[in-house]
RNA sequence: GGGCGGCUAGCUCAGCUGGUUAGAGCACUUGCUUGACAUGCAAGAGGUCACUGGUUCGAGUCCAGUGUCGCCCA
């Protein structure tokens, strides 16, 4: 019954352990139980593009901690991984691996050969489709490496649950639950002013703004009044004065006020515009008044919607004026405008500087300022305001009633903690756009739609036709709507399909729907959704926890999870954020290599949810004495006789009972904390106790363990007892050492076995003072002193030990009397009566 | 500019609803081959709980303000 290993070991013990569940299968989902014994958890799916850091590490672990708890508790876990391969991270990383681009004018090449790209300078380009495999075939080797990487640490997920966001399954759950919006009004297509990252050329979405502080230059330029006067305004983006369509000040300014109503006309190209009134102009800023283009930032088109402005876009998709003059400048503006033509922004403004400057249009010199930009978070140039049609979700933004849903639901929800839900109130009362869900890339979801082309051949943008659901996924590209044949693609009175594809976080946001099986597996769906635990990191509340309740509460009226736990922040020793767009990130292989999977694990178990924690090999450390002293402890434990379950004696002795009494106490508070995610207090239960356990109960009660007799078998019995409840209480943070542990002496898994509860050791103890062992310990602590501060060894003799106290205190120290002469090597114990509490230590001479 | 969180021993942190001399680990110092463990054991030293005011019989804990660091938003 026990094969207890001569010298044990933690070397080894991940690989070991791994293997064996992998083939007993026991983290496997037992889709047979009913919802309310199920508890099911949303894992975020991890961006597959390159390695995993220690941030990354960190908050899955916290959840492997809270899955493992649940599932001892009797629930049946539901806890699928799955990867998020789709979007531009993965599309960086295939162009930067292979040295290659995507060009769609480009025709596919079966034979493609990357081996030799890398060398080349420039990127090759390549085409979509060969883009694309190239990006399934990139993202297959990562998501094998980072399953590695959870196997090492441990994480108890089914992996025959895994899921990628670009897969069969997901692109049919994303494309479904689109449609399905479209159907209710809730998606929709339009023309309008969109932030656009030149470089990816891309719209981009508000949630992936970034404000950055940069520098630029303040330029005073003269508009002419038609009194023959001028109007001074200060602009940053002197290149943009052909794109003005107006200028606009504050309605109560009375600077300006005698002006509403005016044209005046712009420098340079002598095109008229009217002079207008807005609140948001604001009148401390430059002059007080500013020249409106479209489109120079978001605050030229709000001022644009609400005025009803003109249109005079001048900016291409590539970042470039165009090369054609613009109508409204044909005349004597023609002659500048050839000057800026094909132009990049910085060189226009450059150009346009020298011509204001000569013209007279500029008073004074430029002046250097700093302020905040746009930038798309994964950019490296400014935003540019473009025109084009994009896709949206309604979010709210235009939508009070539907606003104050989502807050509803924002409150339904329990956050761990609680105060992160400010952050999710924040971004949903600030949101002032819908969701732009479409990208002009190619590594995603596509759109299932297609458009008529008419007699003339121009497609029908406003005549979307919609995909079947049934034969979902389907690609626009690839395939004809119904009704038509591949052959009329682009034909008159043909089709063309939908170019884009969706945003990620189109697709992840419904990670509930996928997992669960939504529409697909209605058996499944019923016993795991809605979900109960959304585990997520705080920097993307804004865009995946909000998308996720945004589309449960569209498609099914429900929150998608019952709880959310935020993990807390990872940060490097200069105490700031690891993030990989930082560049100090460090892969967690070198620690897992030194502290163990168990070390890591406590040093991540450590930090609560939400709290930001630093890198510390220290914490690990103690985490891997502590999974060190689980061997040990439990060796010597299981080494005494009588240990197997089962066989056990009766616990008789104070001392035995008073330390199962504590040990219900610890069940307790380690089983409230645990069920209240606050698994950290846990850990810090379980273990407080187990270093008192083995520093002052084992060695007390060594002596008596190793002899025969009542008194021995109650002694054993109590080890026995204690030593498996510590590692249940240990298994969800320490699962290797305790498996290896439970191995020795029990049939099945730890992770599989009951957590424990405090009511069988209580019936144990029976009404003992549990003030016994503290007592005790007390006195052996200040015997240790006595030797230490004489610098003898703890062996050493005491001729005399004499303690002195009420009643109750001689009564508790009597009772383990013959431990405490064993422990610490007693010659005669005296105990006196006293008002005053002491303990006297008198070494013998000898010693 | 607004919001959120932190500020407790040299370091990393715990201290939940206010209650006797403020805790742990690491590091440090001094010792100890104790029949589970030297990947160990024992002991020691180390803090005006960021600051200022307030509430209270009593504040690290509650309130107000200040400073500082971090994160988010503008």
């Amino acid at each position: 019954m026990v094969g207890l290993p001569e010298k044990p070991t933690l070397a080894g013990l991940e690989g070991k352990w791994d293997a064996s569940w992998e083939a007993t299968g026991i983290y496997r989902f037992d889709r047979s139980k009913d919802r309310g014994e199920i508890y099911s958890i949303d894992t975020p799916p991890p961006t597959v593009s390159g390695q995993l850091h220690i941030g990354s590490v960190f908050g899955y672990v916290q959840v492997d901690a809270l899955a493992r708890f649940q599932r001892m508790r009797g629930l049946e876990v539901f806890y699928p991984m799955g990867w998020d391969d789709n979007g531009l991270p993965t599309e960086r990383r295939v162009q930067n691996h292979y040295g290659v681009r995507c060009d769609p004018t480009v025709p596919y090449d079966a034979e493609l050969d990357v081996s030799t790209a890398r060398t080349d300078k420039h990127q090759r380009p390549i085409s979509r489709r060969n883009f694309v495999e190239l990006c399934h075939e990139l993202t297959l080797v990562d998501e094998q490496a980072f399953e590695q990487v959870w196997r090492r640490v441990g994480l108890s997920v089914d992996w025959t649950l895994t899921y990628a966001t670009i897969d069969d399954h997901c692109r049919r759950v994303a494309q479904r639950a689109f449609l399905r919006n479209v159907h209710r009004g809730e998606a929709y297509a339009a023309e309008a002013p969109t932030l656009w990252d030149i470089d990816f050329r891309t719209a981009v979405a508000q949630a992936e703004l970034e404000d950055r502080e940069v520098d630029a230059t303040s330029h005073r330029l003269l508009f002419g009044r038609s009194d023959g006067g001028d109007v001074e305004i200060e602009t940053t983006r002197p290149e943009l004065v052909p794109a003005c369509v107006a200028l606009v000040a504050h309605p109560d300014d009375k600077r300006y006020q005698p002006l509403f109503g005016t044209e005046v006309s712009t420098p340079l190209f002598g095109v008229t515009v009217p002079v207008v009134a807005h609140p948001l102009a604001a009148p401390d800023k430059g002059t007080g008044i500013a020249m409106v283009c479209t489109f120079g930032d978001t605050t030229d088109v709000i001022w644009w919607r609400e005025l009803d402005l003109g249109l005079r876009s001048v900016v291409h998709r590539d970042g470039r004026f165009q090369t054609d003059v613009p109508g409204w400048l044909a005349g004597a503006g023609a002659a500048p405008w050839e000057e800026l033509a094909g132009k990049t922004a910085k060189q226009a403004r450059a150009r346009i500087v020298d011509l204001l400057r000569d013209s007279g249009g500029m008073v004074g010199e430029p002046r250097p300022i700093r302020h905040p930009v746009k930038f798309y978070e994964k950019g490296d140039r400014p935003l540019e305001i473009v025109t084009s049609r994009q896709w949206y979700i309604r979010n709210s933004a235009r939508d009070e009633g539907l606003r104050d849903a989502l807050l509803e639901r924002g409150r339904e929800l329990v956050w761990h903690p609680d105060h992160m839900r400010v952050r999710y109130e924040h971004w949903v009362g600030g949101l002032n756009s819908d969701w732009l869900i479409s990208r002009q890339r190619f590594f995603g979801v596509p759109f299932p739609v297609w458009y008529p082309v008419d007699a003339d051949g121009e497609p029908v943008w406003d005549k979307p036709m919609l995909s079947d659901e049934a034969v979902l996924p389907v690609d626009p590209q690839g395939e004809p709507p119904p009704g038509y044949e591949e052959s009329q693609r682009g034909q008159p009175g043909g089709f063309v399909g939908d170019l884009d594809i969706m945003d990620t976080w189109a697709t992840s946001s419904l990670s509930p729907q996928i997992v669960c099986g939504w529409e697909e597996d209605p058996d499944l769906y019923a016993r795991t959704f809605p979900m109960d635990l959304r585990p997520q990191g705080p920097e993307i509340i804004r865009t995946w926890l909000f998308a996720t309740v945004l589309r449960a509460h569209l498609e099914h009226g429900v929150l998608p999870w019952a709880n959310t736990s935020i993990n807390g922040w990872i940060l490097d020793p200069d105490r700031k954020k690891m993030s990989k767009s930082r560049g100090n990130t460090e892969t967690p292989q070198q620690l897992l290599e030194d502290f163990g999977a168990d070390g890591f694990r406590y040093w991540a178990c450590s930090a609560g949810p939400g709290t930001d924690t630093a890198v510390d090999a220290g914490q690990m450390k103690v985490g891997r004495r502590l999974a060190n002293k689980v061997l040990n402890a439990s060796r010597f434990v299981l080494g005494l006789a009588q240990t197997a379950p089962g066989v056990a004696g009766e616990v008789t002795v104070a001392l035995d009972r008073a330390m199962l009494s504590q040990l219900s106490d610890v069940v307790d508070a380690a089983t409230a904390a645990f069920a209240d995610y606050q698994y950290h207090r846990a850990l810090e239960h379980a273990e407080k106790f187990f270093w008192a356990f083995c520093d002052d109960y084992l060695e007390l009660v060594k002596g008596r363990a190793y002899a025969e007799g009542p008194e021995s078998d109650s002694a054993r019995a109590a080890l026995s007892l204690a030593l498996d409840t510590f590692l249940r209480l240990l298994a969800p943070f320490l699962p290797f050492v305790t498996e290896e542990v439970w191995s020795w002496w029990r049939p099945g898994s730890v992770h599989r076995a009951d957590w424990p509860t405090s009511a069988p050791l209580r019936s144990v103890t029976g009404p003992g003072d549990a003030a016994v062992l503290d007592t005790v310990s007390t006195v052996l602590a200040d015997v240790r002193k006595a030797k230490s501060s004489s610098k003898v060894s703890l062996r050493a003799e005491v001729s005399r030990l004499t303690v002195t106290g009420d009643a109750s205190r001689l009564a508790a120290v009597d009772a383990a009397r013959t431990d405490l002469i064993v422990a610490g090597v007693v010659a005669e114990l005296v105990l006196q009566e006293s008002a005053e509490e002491s303990v006297t230590v008198e070494l013998s001479p000898s010693a």
